[in-house]
DNA sequence: GCTTGACCTGGAGCCGACTCCAGGTGCGAT
DNA sequence: ATCGCACCTGGAGTCGGCTCCAGGTCAAGC
């Protein structure tokens, strides 16, 4: 019973993380994912890991993150266990543009719901 | 005293705003700035006004809106009065985008959080 | 009267992040 | 056995949003 062993077509890959299949395939070539595995024919397999991973690269590139720091971020991981502090750090950095990031949406998004304000004075 | 009708130059207006020079000009050119005005030289003088409506367009900008839509905005307020109702409702939409941005900014965040919280967990 | 610096123009170039294309393969169902 | 479909590849194209460039103009200070 190889039950936890199931795999995933780019078309179910593709369904469930919202990125689309040109998207994985670009993700896999410049290296922000390392080779998908395939079967017989060459077609990719993804696994649970690979999706597990794709989950994160889709909170960091939600959150702004740029690519290139993505990869940076990807060759940490790869690099193994002893690059955790690293990992850590650059998570930290990137959560505080995060935090950043709400403070100025919210900030601005005042500054909007004033003018819709004003222009609901405007036209009583 | 025409202290009220004081003049910017270029340069001032991109230190204010934080908008480069080019990109200021460039504005102009698609029309989400109408023709700034220019003195005997040709160079841009901008009003208070000029800056006010760039202050909007950095909200609007900051909070993702497209540079289309910022001129359908800009149209809209071009074309007076009439139009407020319309503007409302596009402000109205945006502010939305602006609510379902930063919640989904919240949740990636928090999982941003979650992994560094396992990755300390790990190296203890 | 010459240099310096801020500005002007039209147009080209760049960057990040995809997205599309042509031509080809393999598999399951009719 | 043939059709349709999901997939493959390398490479080119697109899009949004600037950013840079060459060559030129003025005004003020030395």
């Amino acid at each position: 019973m190889l039950l936890g062993m199931s795999v995933y077509t780019p078309g179910q890959v593709a369904e469930e993380t919202g990125f689309s299949l040109d998207t994985l395939r670009y993700y896999e070539r410049i290296g922000l994912l390392e080779p998908i595995g395939r079967n017989a024919a060459g077609q990719r397999r993804f696994t649970q890991d690979d999706i597990g991973w794709l989950g994160m690269i889709r909170c960091l590139r939600d959150t702004g993150m740029p690519i290139a720091e993505m990869l940076r971020f990807a060759e940490l991981v790869r690099a193994g266990e002893h690059t955790i502090a690293d990992r850590i750090a650059l998570l930290e950095s990137h959560d505080r543009r995060v935090e950043a990031q709400v403070a100025n949406l919210r900030e601005k998004q005042a500054a909007i719901r004033n003018k819709i304000g004003y222009y609901r004075a405007v036209t009583g």
